[in-house]
RNA sequence: GGGCGCGUAGCUCAGUUGGUUCAGAGCACCUGGUUUACACCCAGGGGGUCAGGGGUUCGAAUCCCUUCGCGCCCACCA
């Protein structure tokens, strides 16, 4: 059989996820066994695969792949979510590059657009993931947008609205002039920007007195409605009660005090624009000032904008400023830093503005949920630290703004028969909304065509909330066999990012529909940067194109690159060299295949050195299981995996596979044969998680298998007493043969050649692994002397002395050297050692098993210096 | 403005309650190596005032104070 020396991932990465897939492997139903459910973090229906995807999803599958092999009914529920806004803005764009315009379209056909578009095109990624290995269960994938996923929605709007925790109101939102749409706090971020503060000249009436105020906005002026200054102010109290006369507009405003105002900046005097800005507005509302809203909703200005009315508000403020020049009204301009909001989905820089929203109240529903992260730690952060983050952030938390402007979502099923403030009702069906605003109205002849639905549409992020419920329908059917098995979920991995957005309300969301913890682990990755710590962004094209990147290096070379580097909340600093280091590692194991594979069985007798070698690692491998385990448990995924990488690469490839091979085409023994290849095995298992395909291919190969066993599906190794002396001794074996190498190389001795050893012990030397050193030293023989050895090159392992006797002249100024820079170093370590032990305080202070250590670490050294001496005065020193 | 976190080898990071294992790992680098699984490899090697300063302690990368540098989150100052 020719295994080509390369291992190709293209050839069979596909083969095996259809081979999974086909064996449902990856489907779950209820049985006996234990559940462990993970709901992925459902990317935008818009949404391609990108690096960030990748480490999540790659962590996921990890978690269930080593679930799955643990025997657990393991169950990873993929889908999307219909990203209301971001979808919206795409399938707009679209209509517009046919020509169409969405005020031309009616809610009904805007919509049939939508899903049009979404079935087209929405979902890409979940294909993707595939490539990828993701082992979800394909059979479950939900879509926020789904029937079933809706009504949940709305069933609990309608519930939390009768429990009085959903109102409407009048409040001053972030609006997104471009989407034209509101978003909640978290959706705006705000960027520092260079810009410039205006004071302006405001007459006074009746009098030729000026007042100036600072302003970065000069284009609001036009809705100004009052001029504020501290009440405490000696400069402007005077002005208290008089009229101030707007510029351009010639309107007079009153001139109030409030101690709001900081005397400090700018000149004192405020500008008081209610319709836009929130504190302007909570000062019109305590001065019972007018509200005058200059804008429309596109942020051009409206009527009250006078001659810039339909023009963008930064244009206008380039020109008004330039007007207000003209006129005299423009003291000076200085150059300003603000900060300024802009919308995380469409970039547009966000207006405060007054409207009608609706809103969730937080406070309480908060309470559970940060008590199960703080107090009883039914939801436990990985990595901690983003507890105070999280503690932070529920403790002053704000109401949750739900209404969205827009058409693609779940509509608000709040129906108003009437224009009063509070004509309106809320259910689930029209039906019902028609039976309760007649009881309401008091008027039985109302009908269904008077009832109007509320035009706005639910936060994304509203039914995103409700996932592991209303996967598995815990919300329409909470007593249902499915919610009752897989929830609580095991595990949630995302990024922080979105722990406001999404982790918390889960959490909220569980306790409040549930009383249970929607998952008991979070682990939060960290965000993939580039090498110079950029984020990754379409706009710096600095992020790889993910599908290319599993073409070139395979699928596990690629994940196996991701974890290698991403230890829990740490940003990855992502460079192709880490997914080559991954494509090596998957040809490595590929190597140790073809050798493993290649070799001829006969009926020999089995080595002395095989059959220790075996023992130690199958020691060695129980030692690194237990690490693993250890690793996992803290979510130390990168740890767990490097320490297999090291477990594969040294251990079993460097020194097992080297121990056993057999002489060039010799045949091997059965014994030793089957024991390399169930240890192989062994490795596989473990390496599954984090390298599916390649490992599967190598499992299929290195014995024949049927479909019942697998690897996808075999059973992870169980954890086993060990010897751990065998390791202390192998380890000391490694110190001899590593000491028998280097004297090769410094003296240009070819591995070839045979060698003699001769030891010159005074401690436990572990004899029983010499057939190991004579085979990776080749030594023909190891003889045990009395004295140093004249003529020989030597090496010291403790305090043994080794000798390898060759022929030629011995350099001797150099054995002197190499022995008295040892000596010296041993001899400065004995003294600090013996400076401790000589210290009162630390032996009376220090714990006992302590300064016993120190002890030893004395009596070694003063053995080794002992020797030391003997080899020099040996050498004629 | 408030809060959190970080600074350890050229790079990315471990270092769990101060004390074998405390100065580590991987990558990168240097030296040597082609019949015998793998050059996507093997063997060997160099490299650090643990950001600076001070303190507590018998003992500090680890605890405290301070200076400097960096990152993140929250917040309505024109």
């Amino acid at each position: 059989m020719e295994i080509p020396s390369k291992y190709e991932p293209q050839k069979v990465e596909e083969r095996w996820y259809q081979y999974w897939e086909k064996n449902d492997f990856f489907t779950s139903t209820i049985d006996d066994r234990e559940p462990y459910t993970i709901v992925i973090p459902p990317p935008n229906v818009t949404g391609v695969l990108h690096m960030g995807h990748m480490l999540n999803n790659t962590i996921q599958d990890v978690l269930i792949r080593k679930a799955r092999l643990e025997g657990k009914n393991a169950c990873w529920v993929p889908g999307m979510d219909h990203a209301s806004i971001a979808t919206e803005a795409k399938v707009v764009a679209k209509l517009k590059d046919e020509g169409i315009s969405k005020g031309d379209l009616t809610r009904e056909e805007f919509l049939k657009h939508a899903w049009a578009w979404t079935n087209e095109y929405g979902g890409v990624i979940l294909k993707q993931l595939r490539k990828l290995g993701a082992s979800c269960d394909w059979k479950r994938t939900k879509f926020t947008m789904d029937d079933d996923m809706s009504a949940s929605v709305i069933k609990v709007f309608v519930d939390l609205y009768n429990k009085g925790l959903i109102y409407r109101g009048h409040r001053m939102v972030n609006w997104d002039p471009e989407a034209r749409t509101t978003l909640s706090d978290e959706e705006v971020i705000y960027e520092e920007k260079q810009g410039l503060l205006y004071y302006l000249s405001y007459a006074i009436e009746d009098s030729d007195e000026k007042v100036i105020i600072a302003t970065t906005r000069p284009e609001t002026i036009l809705g100004d409605t009052a001029i504020c200054i501290h009440p405490n102010d000696e400069r402007y109290i005077h002005l208290i009660g008089k009229k101030a006369i707007v510029p351009i507009c010639n309107r007079e405003i009153p001139i109030i005090a409030d101690a709001y105002v900081d005397i400090e900046f700018g000149t004192g005097c405020l500008k008081v624009t209610p319709a836009h800005d929130e504190n302007d507005k909570n000062l019109g509302e305590k001065h019972h000032l007018e509200i005058i809203d200059i804008f429309n909703e596109d942020a051009t200005l409206n009527s009250y904008g006078l001659h810039y009315e339909n023009k963008d508000r930064f244009v206008v403020r380039k020109e008004i400023a330039k007007e207000l020049e003209e006129k005299g009204f423009l003291v000076k301009a200085e150059q300003y830093v603000n900060k300024v909001g802009t919308s995380e989905r469409t970039k547009a820089i966000i207006e405060p503005r007054l409207s009608d929203q609706w809103f969730l109240k937080m406070e309480d529903l908060a309470k559970p949920a940060l008590e199960a992260v703080m107090e009883t730690k039914e939801v436990k952060l990985f990595p901690e630290k983003f507890k105070n983050t999280y503690r932070h952030w529920m403790e002053n938390i704000r109401d949750w703004n739900i209404s969205r402007q827009l058409w693609w979502g779940q509509q608000i099923p709040a129906y108003y028969y009437g224009d009063g403030q509070d004509d309106f009702v809320v259910a689930e069906t029209r039906a019902r909304a028609l039976e309760l605003a007649k009881s309401k109205s008091q008027n039985p002849n109302l009908g269904l065509d008077e009832l109007r639905q509320d035009p706005d549409v639910l936060d994304t992020w509203f039914s995103s909330w409700l996932w592991p419920l209303s996967v598995f329908d815990g919300i329409l059917d909470p007593e249902n066999p499915e919610v009752n098995y897989y929830y609580p979920t095991n595990d949630l991995v995302t990024g922080p990012d979105i722990l406001f957005f999404w982790v918390a309300r889960m959490i909220v969301a569980g306790y409040e529909f549930r009383g249970e913890r929607p998952y008991e682990n979070v682990y939060l990755t960290g965000l993939v940067r580039d090498k110079k710590r950029r984020k990754m962004s379409k706009s710096l094209g600095n992020s790889p194109d993910a599908l290319k990147l599993i073409e070139d290096f395979g699928a596990d070379g690629v994940r196996v690159g991701l974890l290698l580097s991403s230890a829990a909340g740490n940003d990855l600093l992502f460079d192709e060299t880490l997914c080559q280091q991954g494509a090596n590692f998957a040809n490595k194991i590929w190597n140790a295949f073809r050798l493993v594979k290649g070799w001829e069985v006969a009926d020999l007798d089995r080595p002395q050195a095989s059959k220790i070698g075996l023992e130690w690692y199958s020691a060695r491998f129980q030692q690194v299981l237990s690490e693993v385990e250890d690793h996992f448990s803290k979510y130390r995924i990168s740890d767990a995996l490097m320490a297999m990488y090291k477990l594969v690469w040294d251990d079993f490839c460097s020194w097992l596979l080297e121990i056993v091979k057999p002489a060039y085409q010799k045949p091997i023994d059965r014994k030793t044969l089957d024991a390399v290849i169930a240890l192989f095995e062994q490795n596989l298992k473990l390496l599954h998680p984090f390298m599916p395909f390649l490992t599967e291919e190598v499992w299929q190969h290195i014995k024949d298998r049927d479909v019942e066993n697998a690897l996808c599906v075999a059973d992870w190794p169980r954890r086993e007493e060990f010897d751990e002396r065998i390791i202390e001794q192998f380890d000391y074996a490694k110190g001899v043969i590593s000491g028998i190498r280097t004297i090769r190389k410094e003296k240009n001795i070819p591995n070839k050649d045979t060698l003699q050893l001769k030891e010159l012990t005074t401690s436990d030397t572990s004899a029983r692994l010499d057939a190991i050193i004579k085979k990776l030293g080749n030594i023909d023989e190891i003889e045990t002397v009395e004295n140093t050895v004249d003529g020989a090159l030597s090496f010291r392992v403790k305090s043994n002395e080794y000798f390898i006797p060759i022929s030629g002249t011995i350099d001797i100024a150099a054995e002197i050297q190499k022995i008295n820079e040892e000596l010296n170093y041993t001899k400065g370590f004995l003294k600090s050692v013996e400076k401790k032990l000589s210290n009162e305080r630390f032996v009376n202070n220090a714990p006992a098993k302590v300064v016993e250590l120190e002890r030893k670490k004395a009596a070694d050294a003063e053995a080794k210096i002992a020797t030391l001496e003997n080899s020099l005065a040996s050498l004629g020193e």
